[in-house]
Formats: C-alpha cells, sequence, structure tokens
DNA sequence: GTTTGTTTCAAACATTTGTTTTATACCAGA
DNA sequence: TCTGGTATAAAACAAATGTTTGAAACAAAC
C-alpha cells in the first residue's frame, strides 16, 4: 500500500529540499547527500523512491513548473475579450510571480536560477518543457502583442516585441546574482512585484506603440535621426 | 627561463580545448582529463601551468571576456557628450554583438551558454567578474538613461529601466536554446544583430519616454517614485 | 503474537576526479 | 661529459559521489 502519509511525507521533504539545492548548486555541483541532509533523509532514500539523481531531477523541475502554472495561470484569470492593455498588464504579472515568487514551502529561493540551468544546459527533456509550458504561453502573448500592433505587422514584428516584454520579465528572475551584487533589491516581494508590473507594462506598452507608429509610417528607419559615428550600418 | 616555444604551445593548447570544453559542458561537469584528452597533453600539465582546474577556469573565462570587450567595447567609439539616443542605440549594438557574436576559440560555442552557465552556478570569481565588466558596463548605460529620464528620476526608476533594456539584449543570448525551438532564427548573423539593435533602440526609446512622462506627470500609478532618497546602494 | 510487506538506516562499494609524486627525458652551459 | 633547472609521462593518492546492500524498525493483517 504505497500511500501513508509518512511516505508522502519523506517524498515531499525530498522533493522540496532537490528543488533548492538544485537551484542552488545545478545538477551536477549538487549532492545527493547534500539534499538529504537538507531533507533530514537517508541517503538511500533518494534511490528507494525515485531510482535515481537523474529521475529525481527530473521529477522536480517538471513539479516545480507543473505546480507553478498551476497556481500563476498564464492569463491571471483575466477575460481574453478584455482590452489588450489590461491583458498585457495580466500576462506581466503572471510572468513575474511565476518568475519570482517563492514557492510556499521551505523557503525556496525562486526559479530563475533553475531556469538559467536549463538554459546553460538544456536537458534531454527541454523539448517537453518548451511544447507543454513555454509555447501555450508564448501564444497568449503573441496574441495581445498582435492585436496591440494592428494589421500590417509581421511575424518578425511581433515575434521581437514578444522577446522585449519576456526578456524584461526573464532578466529580474535569471541575473538576481548579479543585479543583487549592484543594487540591493528584495525581489519576491509582492510590493516589489507590483512595482515591477506597472513598469514592465508601461515600458512595454509604449514600445510596442512605438513599433507600431514605425510599421504604419513608412518602414525600418533608425529610431534616432543621429546616426552612429565611424558605424556604417 | 618558462618560455620556449615548445611551452607556450602547449598552454595554448590546453587554454583551446578548456575554453571548448567548459563552454560544452560547463565547469563542474568539464574534468581536467577530458580536457587533457581533447588538448593531447598529459593531466599532471594542467596543475603544472596552471595550478589548478579552478584557476585554469578564471584564466579560460576572464580571457575570454577580456578579449571580447576588447573588440567590441562598451561606448562602441560614440563620443560621450553626444545625444543621449544615438549613445543608447550605440551600447544596445555593443551588448549584442558582445553577447551574440561568435568568437575566435575553436568551436566555442558563443558566451550566452556561458553567462547562463555562470548565472546558474555563480563561481568563485563572480565579485571580480562584476567589477572589473559588469559594473562599468552598468554605469555607462545608468548615464545615458539618467540623461534621458531628465531630472526627477529616481534610481529605482534608472535601475528599472536599465534592466528593462539589459533584458531584451540578454535574453537573445540566454533563451537561444528556447527561441530557437519557437522559431527559426539565425542569430550571430551581422544583419539579425543590426535588426535587433533598431527594435530594442526604439522599443527602450519610447518605453524611457514614457516613464519620464510618468515621473513628471505626478506619478499616480508609482506610489514609491519619491525623489531622491538614499537608496543603498 | 506471528507474519508479511514496506520503509529507514548505517555501512560498504565501485567509480570518478583533482591533485601529487616519482621517474625520466630534454637542453643549455661549463 | 657533467650539471642544474625544466618539461612530460605514468602511476599513485585521497577525497568525493552515486549507488547498493543487508539488517533493523515499523505497520497492518491475520
Amino acid at each position: 500500500m504505497p500511500l501513508t502519509s509518512d511516505e508522502r511525507s519523506v517524498k515531499e521533504k525530498i522533493l522540496d529540499a532537490a528543488g533548492g539545492v538544485f537551484g542552488r548548486m545545478g545538477y551536477k555541483a549538487a549532492t545527493i547527500r547534500e539534499i538529504c541532509r537538507a531533507a533530514g533523509v537517508n541517503v538511500a532514500s533518494i534511490n528507494y523512491y525515485f531510482g535515481g539523481k537523474e529521475d529525481l531531477y527530473r521529477t522536480v523541475v517538471m513539479d516545480l513548473i507543473s505546480r507553478t502554472f498551476d497556481r500563476y495561470p498564464i492569463d491571471d484569470g483575466i477575460d481574453s475579450l478584455s482590452p489588450p492593455e489590461g491583458r498585457l498588464r495580466a500576462f506581466i504579472h503572471g510572468a513575474l510571480r511565476r518568475l519570482l515568487s517563492p514557492d510556499g514551502l521551505s523557503g525556496y529561493p525562486g526559479k530563475g536560477q533553475l531556469v538559467a540551468r536549463e538554459l546553460a544546459e538544456p536537458s534531454p527533456f527541454m523539448d517537453d518543457m518548451v511544447n507543454e509550458f513555454i509555447r501555450p504561453t508564448a501564444a497568449v502573448l503573441s496574441a495581445i502583442i498582435s492585436e496591440l500592433l494592428g494589421t500590417g505587422a509581421t511575424i518578425k514584428d511581433i515575434m521581437r516585441c514578444q522577446i522585449s516584454v519576456i526578456g524584461q520579465c526573464f532578466h529580474y528572475a535569471m541575473a538576481r546574482p548579479i543585479v543583487t551584487r549592484l543594487v540591493a533589491v528584495d525581489f519576491s516581494d509582492p510590493t516589489t512585484i507590483d512595482e515591477l508590473t506597472d513598469h514592465i507594462t508601461r515600458f512595454s506598452l509604449a514600445g510596442i506603440e512605438s513599433v507600431r507608429h514605425a510599421i504604419h509610417a513608412g518602414n525600418d528607419q533608425h529610431p534616432d535621426a543621429t546616426p552612429v559615428k565611424g558605424e556604417p550600418q
């Protein structure tokens, strides 16, 4: 009978501890002894419950992302027929909370470092991750931006604006080791997240509007009239 | 007398091989045996010439970044007294080229993955990197944005706009494994880099301008933007 | 209470890995 | 040729790490 309350507890303890250790140290540098010490369980437990280190890692990552998307859905509970400005704000808010919010249990530091690790050295199941989570997310953002840009926007225009929006959100999560060395900020604070949502939304709406203008007014001119000295483009 | 032609050859062989292996596998997963096999030298050579694995890694990374900044300087050859719009464009162009341009090393995959790796598991000398390369870069961008925002901008305002600009540039380098799965783009192509420079500059100038308006228009959505108080730096 | 299957634990095992050692080859200069 | 410093190679070493083992503890069913 594999479901006593005690078993779930041990498994959960391992999963939580593993999330933190993997996120902090990366797959290779994280040792199962460190994970088990943090979880307060025996080293053999990992092989007993998960079959090995690699399977534990896969479970941890998929579980973490899945739960995060459950808690902070893509649409953030906003009607897909409402004006695109509000939907963009909801999207950014959701993205920031997914990336920066601490994961309820066991003081997990944030998913940013874990994402960075996946980008540095994509796992064999990176494709699954993209298909299951990232592609639907990108589709929602694409629809919003497409509406904001209006007719005449090319796929390239939409794509670039998408990356401009997402890039801002990601950077707070990924570059945390750098940013915190440059300035003292408390990410994961809800107030901070709301402020960032305001900023990125304002910044992005203006940026998108500017791209829209460029599209409708004689394409592809340099954004500033002053040419760069000695740099033939 | 440590400078016969033969010695330099061995050292160079190690450096080249190490760049590839570290870039491909990351610090922890890369083994000195793998590096030495790729370089065709004895395992003891690394300790003999570099003192150990960590010092070798530091040398390789610092060398790579240093040469990259030499080739693509921060100011991109533009006068620091010219209008901030052009300077922003030069800054973005330089950042993109540093991040996306392939470099001379044999078969080296690009700096995006290395940066991502550093963010995922910061090296012991991450502080050195930040102080030597990132801090001066951030200072240049900060000056540009500060000028664009005008008086009344808080440290927070400047910082957030900075991250908005840098985040867009970084995302192309770091999220390459994701982006290439979503759409077919050839980064590192100079034409692509120039197009991206145009887009990010236009997008960011509009975003910054919008933030400037919000600052001067009683900052209703911006309850924290009280003029410059002593932000811990 | 005994039995049966599951869970936990400490110790052991087999590899891997960074480093050191020891010996040998090299190569000028006296 | 001898000598002293340098470079390379093979082996040895010590520490760390993922995994396995075998026994003990435990819980529920009979």
